[in-house]
DNA sequence: CGGGATCCATTTCGATACTG
DNA sequence: CAGTATCGAAATGGATCCCG
């Protein structure tokens, strides 16, 4: 879907574009590992690559660099590298990344308060579509 | 990722499971379309399948169709079927799908304020990793 | 009009092996 | 220790055809 393109046909899009700023913040905290990242630096403040992937367990090698190079470059966190051997290497939240804390912590309390109507929905959904 | 398997070495995942109700809920809003048919329902209040899929240009059918079948199955919003020829379908927003819509709102309070920040952090990323 | 079903291209992601 | 590189499985999503 090209919609990044300025004239034609995806000129309509305009409001719902991928480029808006609350579209592009999802991209980032709706990504799966994420906000995961976010909040254990969150709960447990500076933290070695190694802390992460035991906090975090279950992401991948792969997935966890990516997440927190992606994070980086959006300025959410640093990667602070101690060029000693073996190195060491800490990430930690900047205040930006804090403040998206705060963000995504107001979406949990959402969630805690909601999800049971949201089981419930789902329940009564799927009993009445057998 | 089997998660939800209660014992085994899967039961370490526990506070970071799937099927934490945060984590569940990013699933919901992190989704490409779900938003979208939130914040446009939110604007729009009732409206016609197509025209969901006129507002929400760009989506495919399977996916505003599958998007909708989810949302509803959440409670999140009611489809109100009326039998005429031809069909007329529509949808709205529920009270629960309303106290979302804030909560997506508040986000994009936050993407607007703070993205300009991260789109100044990925530039100065870009020019250092060239 | 509002989808359901199917096929296929793209993307995503985990596992594995290797490196400074 | 903290990655990088590569490969293949799997999920995702769009296009197309069809129907009540």
């Amino acid at each position: 879907m090209d919609v990044t393109t300025a004239d034609g046909p995806a000129a309509r899009f305009d409001a719902f574009a991928a480029s808006c700023p609350s579209r592009r913040l999802l991209d980032t905290i709706g990504d799966k590992w994420a906000s995961l990242v976010i909040v254990a630096l969150g709960l447990g403040g500076r933290m070695r690559y190694s802390e992460l992937s035991a906090r975090i367990a279950g992401v991948s090698q792969k997935m966890l660099t990516q997440t927190l190079r992606g994070l980086e470059r959006d300025g959410l966190l640093t990667r602070a590298v101690t060029p000693s051997v073996p190195v060491r290497v800490d990430y930690e939240l900047t205040p930006l990344g804090q403040s998206l804390l705060e963000t995504i912590c107001r979406l949990k309390e959402w969630a805690e308060v909601h999800m049971p109507e949201v089981d419930a929905a789902r329940a009564a959904y799927d009993r009445n579509h057998a």
